[in-house]
DNA sequence: CCACGATCCTGCTAGC
DNA sequence: TGCTAGCAGGATCGTG
């Protein structure tokens, strides 16, 4: 899926395009197991009529505010992409669901893999509920070194693994963590608890500058993903490890090296990211 | 608490 | 050329 830089780039973008607009209706639904609180019509009963209030974003979610407290919450997992488009406009290959707007716009939910979701919230603190489980959002003024230090100091997993659990920290998926290791210096697989200060502090300062760089850059593009307006993320070339496994790394000319942590590639440079413990 | 595997899907690609 | 195994940006659930 898109990490959190991708999402955070479509949310931008929707939100200069959806708010205001009524909503017609939920249409061209193909595939109906990505819709996990409602059924589909009774989620086109509820939501039609209502107005797009804002577009925001929790972790890897992106949530559209409608009138009366009602709160449709989007997953696009590996290969979702929405794309905000005229109804009139060229069909999208693997469109699994519409929302229609009054003025003939749409909202498209285009999905190769059919993993995307679909929740829907009556009130806020059912939202809350929702995302109870999350941990923070790194690029918050809330998530302080210390703070995370603390959520260090509670675990002593393998540190990759950790950097993917999004009940400890929201936003990484693969490619963003693998990229956060290598500038940390750090082996994906030292443990958690065995990092002492400085390491730390390396981490964190590495995790905010992975993603705001990324943001900078509209996101990654590997295959499918696109933003809100169908355009390609611009940070692909500014990768240092992932997918590069037996290229060169750009720092120490060592070869990149790709191991599995928990099923998920894993790339790294074994010189600038040494396993000590 | 943690690790690991299976699962949900489709398409692309590397390798034979 | 054609087939197939393996892999892909994520998360959840069950088992050990």
């Amino acid at each position: 899926m898109p990490e959190l830089p991708e999402v955070e780039t479509t949310v931008q973008q929707l939100r200069q395009v959806l708010p205001g607009r009524v909503i017609k209706g939920l249409v061209q639904v193909e595939w109906p197991k990505m819709f996990k609180t409602h059924q589909p019509q009774d989620l086109n009963r509820l939501i039609k009529g209502e107005q797009v209030l804002d577009v925001s974003r929790r972790a890897k979610f992106i949530i559209l505010g409608l009138t009366n407290n009602k709160y449709v919450v989007f997953h696009r997992m590996m290969s979702g992409n929405l794309f905000f488009r005229d109804l009139s406009s060229p069909p999208d290959k693997y469109t699994r669901f519409v929302i229609t707007f009054n003025d003939d716009t749409c909202l498209r939910f285009v999905d190769l893999r059919k993993f995307g979701r679909v929740f829907f919230f009556l009130k806020e603190s059912n939202l809350a509920t929702f995302f109870s489980k999350l941990g923070p959002e790194p690029l918050l003024s809330n998530f302080t070194f210390d703070s995370f230090s603390q959520i260090l100091n509670t675990r002593n997993g393998i540190l990759k693994s950790f950097l993917l659990n999004q009940q400890f920290i929201v936003g990484l998926g693969n490619i963003y963590a693998n990229e956060v290791l290598f500038k940390s210096q750090l082996h994906p697989n030292r443990k958690v608890n065995s990092l002492d200060e400085t390491e730390r502090e390396r981490l964190y300062t590495a995790i905010r500058q992975i993603l705001e760089v990324a943001i900078e850059n509209k996101g990654t593009t590997l295959s499918s993903y696109m933003d809100g307006g169908g355009q390609k993320g611009r940070n692909t070339e500014l990768l240092n490890v992932h997918l590069r496994n037996n290229q060169e790394c750009k720092i120490c000319n060592s070869i990149i090296t790709k191991i599995l942590i928990n099923q998920r590639s894993t790339y790294f440079c074994p010189t600038c990211q040494p396993m000590i413990n």
